[in-house]
DNA sequence: CACCTTTGCTTGCGTTTTGCAAGTATGGCA
DNA sequence: TGCCATACTTGCAAAACGCAAGCAAAGGTG
């Protein structure tokens, strides 16, 4: 998949920037399952929107690029390695949840369903 | 380009339903223009992000089509036709206003630079 | 400790979307 | 009536996406 070619600046604007960095239809998600306290590669697939393996793959090492989301070790039995927010990333909290909430105001059929492992 | 096929929804989520809408680098940057007063396909035009002409006739009909802008002709003396929100666009207004504070807080280089016209 | 399974990716390839340039149709104005 | 600005559409090459398959490494099992 693409690497990450020095990345032009279409404005200046704070909203230009921040779509440059999150504005597709999966990173979003992610962190949105991250927010959800899901951090192995394995959650991510399993979600409900059925991500492809190569897009999650490149959209994790652009999150961790950003900063947004970071690589770490859990301290349970088994030591796979998995991905969690960072400080910057947590902050991303108050986005989703107003694009959240219009959703669920604004599109039938949404339901907010996913629960916190 | 490509027109509406009936669309698949990825799942229930709203945020997933939001970003099956709004989930790409355009069409919040239109958003963006409108809630700012500017109404005219010449003045998406002519944003700093310089849309494509093809793109932004794209994004306007599926604005129009998902309820979110409407066409309008302005009570000026030329009776050119425009685009508005709708209040389901208008409401757009607080994700809009977040993903610009999380930009303005998390990205260096950002300014809050355009202008209600 | 040999083998099997699960996990976390990468690769290939056909399809879709994007970006850029050029062309066209329509309305307003002189 | 002719010109210019506006509002698109069209064509095409390049990039991104989506799907299936493959593969290496870690863990668990007998």
């Amino acid at each position: 998949m693409a690497m990450n070619k020095t990345q032009h600046k279409r404005s200046c604007c704070p909203v230009t920037c921040t779509l440059d960095i999150l504005g597709d239809k999966w990173t979003l998600l992610i962190v949105r399952d991250m927010l959800l306290g899901r951090c192995y590669y394995k959650d991510f697939c399993q979600s409900p929107e059925k991500i492809a393996t190569n897009i999650l793959a490149d959209r994790l090492s652009k999150l961790v690029e950003h900063g947004i989301a970071e690589k770490w070790i859990p301290d349970e039995e088994n030591g796979r390695e998995a991905y969690r927010l960072t400080a910057k990333g947590q902050s991303l909290k108050t986005v989703l949840e107003s694009v959240a909430q219009w959703g669920l105001n604004n599109i039938k059929g949404t339901e907010a369903r996913l629960k916190p492992k």
